[in-house]
DNA sequence: TTTCATATGTCAACCGGATGACATAAATTT
DNA sequence: AAATTTATGTCATCCGGTTGACATATGAAA
């Protein structure tokens, strides 16, 4: 089924395309009459615009790639629902890819967007070779990801909500406190979240303490890490877990083990997701302010298009979110 | 900065633009040795065919929308993930569209999806008038929502899904069961897991119970709701929501108001994400398959858009998963 | 009266690649 | 030797809309 084109509507109104594509485009000199008239029949034909053509032409798709691990994550779900909003203000659309952490998804993904023709790309993932990106240096931003010294990142104070939470721990009376942690090995600003923990902890000169949870490994490998801290001698009596879940995961272990949260061991987490405040909300914890981090992100990347100067970095204020696995039930 | 274009290349190499174009595009006649040096020649320069020029020829965007009401809901965000999978199996691309359940936006991004010309849409979101959808019907799947006679849908069986949850509290012991359902006006094979659990309840001779809780509604009238239910004198001894935030949700009223889950009351929910088994691992729940319904669904749509037959209904099994909320702490 | 802003039209070129038509040779079969 | 297959080239056209150049004709301002 053949689609209506501009030629289409510049025959049934009996001008030239020029015309039509004038009123279209708001270009030129044009009549109200003349305008009205190709607006009428332009309806009357149910003429839609081919973005297709009119980006090949422009040599801009309108597309923005946002590149995260998976919007199976509650995190780079809403990450994801903020981005696609931000964009569709400034009449962006978003092109989503998943990159599982995996750098080789990574590199077709860059491939293909750059096959696609996308105007610029978001990167909330955390894996492929950073020479790689230096190729799009003018058309990418990060979240939360350190990638080259010249792409403009975009992330929470994670510095800061490391401190608040060990802060908070303390204020509560704990001595001994655990730090979660994922993959020490991936550089990310997320980093900073321990060194905040760290800097808390030597200033009360307690003891630090570190696991390690990587990110891929399976749910019950995770488990059997977090039970193992419960088996030394050594007791915690606080807990800094680097993300919501594994602070969630501890949770559960502790009840197993038979331990009281808050009265025997006190847990914060980080993050602070619309899930986690809907499913755990006995949870306390750091909040990222997700929805700031998107626009921040999209506004920036959309500058950087433009051809504007833009901050190399961006960094966002986080706030503590203080519930019942801090401080005692409250009914 | 100019791109490199399939002239360059031809220029370059000392062939014609159609020889080039044969070899990317493997038809004709070419020898070995063109190829090679083609090839070697695009390698060189480091041409990358635009996508935009080819799917403005060939009027195939190559790209799948997906509607639905926010990846943020974490139902959602998987589901999203899995589409996204499904499409790039199969040399398609994800175009996410935030509808927020409203049909306003839903109108918006259907014209928006004209213009783009994206190749089929992928709905799972509840919104606008049906009527609208009538001019997409030749390239519309939708999941979990019945649009129009003709478009094909994929849903897990949720009337199964409501019976067998129902059958598991009754064998657990419960004689007065409630269910808690979302919005009732809406149209959606998610109903049907309330006429499972009713005609469950109806073969034993028990008493129906119904509270429906809007999903747009605050956090805090969601948990208004479920606090009434606790007020009367009639005790539910069983609980079956409809999804598993609504059930996670009266897990937290019950402990709030001093009830033991499961002893005094037993609850199960439906979904059964990767986020809830993480983060509320202790709810026994209907495990919807996410992961076949979005290759389903993308398959369907795929298949569709090639003109093939396909299903009007396809309908994927449920699956039970058991934990604490029906059968005691699992030690 | 002359200039100028307004209003429209025609025409052609362009964006980058795909494709069909047609010509020409060499290599391979019949 | 004739027919066919294989291998390349040239050329023009198309996809749908945008844009610049240029012509023409008003009506208004200088």
């Amino acid at each position: 089924m053949k689609r209506v084109t501009i030629h289409d509507v510049a025959r049934k109104a009996g001008v030239s395309v020029t015309t039509v594509s004038r009123v279209l485009n708001d270009r030129g000199y044009i009549s109200n009459e003349m305008k009205e008239k190709v607006l009428n029949t332009i309806e009357e034909l149910n003429y839609i615009p081919n973005e297709m053509a009119r980006s090949f032409f422009s040599n801009q798709s309108k597309f923005i790639a946002l590149i995260v691990p998976t919007t199976e994550n509650p995190f780079f779900g809403e990450l994801t629902f903020h981005v696609e909003k931000a964009l569709a203000k400034f009449g962006y659309h978003l092109f989503i890819c998943n990159s599982l952490n995996d750098s080789e998804n990574e590199e077709k993904y860059l491939r293909l967007l750059n096959e696609k023709r996308v105007d610029g790309i978001i990167v909330g993932s955390h894996n492929v070779d950073i020479s790689e990106y230096k190729n799009y240096e003018d058309q990418i931003v990060s979240i939360e990801r350190k990638l080259t010294k010249n792409i403009p990142m975009v992330q929470s104070d994670d510095y800061n909500g490391g401190r608040l939470a060990t802060q908070e721990l303390i204020t509560q009376g704990c001595t001994n406190i655990l730090c979660v942690t994922g993959d020490k090995n991936v550089e990310t600003p997320a980093n900073d979240r321990s060194i905040g923990y760290v800097d808390e902890i030597e200033k009360n000169n307690y003891r630090k303490n570190f696991i390690e949870i990587p990110f891929q490994i399976d749910l019950d490998e995770k488990l059997k890490i977090i039970k193992e801290t419960f088996q030394g001698d050594f007791k915690y009596d606080g807990v800094f877990a680097g993300d919501d879940v594994n602070a969630k995961l501890f949770l559960n272990v502790a009840k197993e083990m038979g331990y009281d949260v808050p009265k025997d061991v006190k847990v914060i987490g980080f993050d602070g997701t619309q899930s986690i405040r809907y499913l755990v909300p006995e949870l306390s914890t750091v909040v990222q302010p997700i929805e700031n981090l998107a626009y921040e992100a999209v506004t920036t990347l959309l500058d950087l298009l433009k051809g504007k100067k833009v901050k190399n970095e961006v960094i966002l204020p986080v706030e503590l979110y203080l519930s019942e696995t801090t401080q005692g039930s409250k009914k």
